[in-house]
DNA sequence: AAATAACTAGACCGACCTGTATACTTCTGC
DNA sequence: GCAGAAGTATACAGGTCGGTCTAGTTATTT
């Protein structure tokens, strides 16, 4: 195995990152929770915000797949409109992770929060994910014929990012649901072939 | 005047606590902007957690007070339903908020980033403040009929916060133009008495 | 005018922070 | 089997952190 030990550190500061935030969580304790020498962490590492960019990475990784394979799994539950039916369960997917035991809300809406500056790396990495995220909402639109694709892609974001928000920030799990049925009411008004 | 130092020192870290963070900003940082001594600091507030939770107590008011005189200011400029124009306006001060030249994202989102516990006196601050922007959404629902009212006020917030998060994260200052689109669709399938 | 409250300036504390240096050990590829 | 890479353990540097303390100064109130 090439470098263990690095993908360890990754996965203990990602686990104490997002749990506890960035500026909160110092490299001792990262490096006594994965068993790791100082060392190790500057051999594979340049610096602390050296690794936050690299756990961001992975987290961004591990968290649009894990949305994409629930997605597809949910797909088929879906009582609505077929060529709806992918992003309705996109929902769905961002529900069950929302309400999953180990939620924090979104890693890198609190990531933009702590490193506020628009051209700091770390922002912008979190400014990377949420791009990606809607690269993965616009994929899952292929069928569906819009009036304003751009448009819609851009309002489900703004609708996904506010019920991970809401469910951290007032500790409300049920946003989700909420959510839910602003994405139908939106795709409601801009489907060329919608029908209820 | 009763304690204008404690005023200044609330005035200094807010602005210091929202431009670069609550954990990022130090204590002395503060102190030499405001232009006080540490132990007046002290006298006034028991801890700088205290201070923060004065701060977004002080900040909560300003900006719900800013965001109600904007909307009513902005009610008589919209072309929808007479009915409706409250609650549009609300977006419309929402994005004349955003896109000031001072918006680093909102400080109880970015707080409750930051103190991720929900047992975190600032995190309960910052919730706190999302009920009221809650209310003050629930406020300007008053003339409008809806099938289901709490619903379509939990589906406002989300994306007025989406709408926050989306310009703060990804640095688009045009997010409250698509929230408003988002919103109107909401009204619009919620709505007993809708006239486009 | 006296007393009390609010304030300044700055030293100081212990704890914690990121990052480096030293010395030694284990693993691994050729 | 040996060289070099990757690892451990730990001390340490240099700085910052929140918070306390002392001592003296200004304001306010009665």
């Amino acid at each position: 195995m090439a470098s263990s030990k690095r993908a360890l550190l990754i996965d203990t500061a990602q686990a104490l990152f997002y749990k506890n935030g960035f500026r909160a969580t110092g490299i001792d304790l990262i490096l006594a929770e994965a068993g790791v020498a100082k060392k190790t962490l500057y051999h594979h590492f340049t610096s602390k915000d050296d690794l936050i960019i690299a756990t961001l990475m992975q987290r961004d990784q591990q968290l649009l797949l894990r949305l994409k394979t629930d997605t597809q799994r949910l797909i088929p539950v879906q009582t609505c409109q077929t060529k709806l039916a992918p992003i309705m369960a996109f929902f769905d997917a961002l529900a069950e992770w929302i309400t999953s035991e180990q939620f924090f809300g979104c890693m890198f809406i609190n990531g933009s929060a702590e490193y506020p500056r628009h051209d700091d790396p770390i922002h912008l990495a979190c400014r990377e994910h949420k791009l990606l995220m809607m690269q993965l909402i616009e994929s899952l639109l292929v069928e569906v014929e819009l009036s304003d694709k751009k448009s819609v892609v851009r309002q489900l974001s703004i609708i996904a990012d506010g019920a991970i928000v809401g469910a951290h920030t007032m500790s409300e799990s049920d946003s989700t649901r909420f959510a839910k049925i602003a994405a139908q009411a939106v795709l409601t008004h801009f489907c060329l072939n919608y029908t209820q």
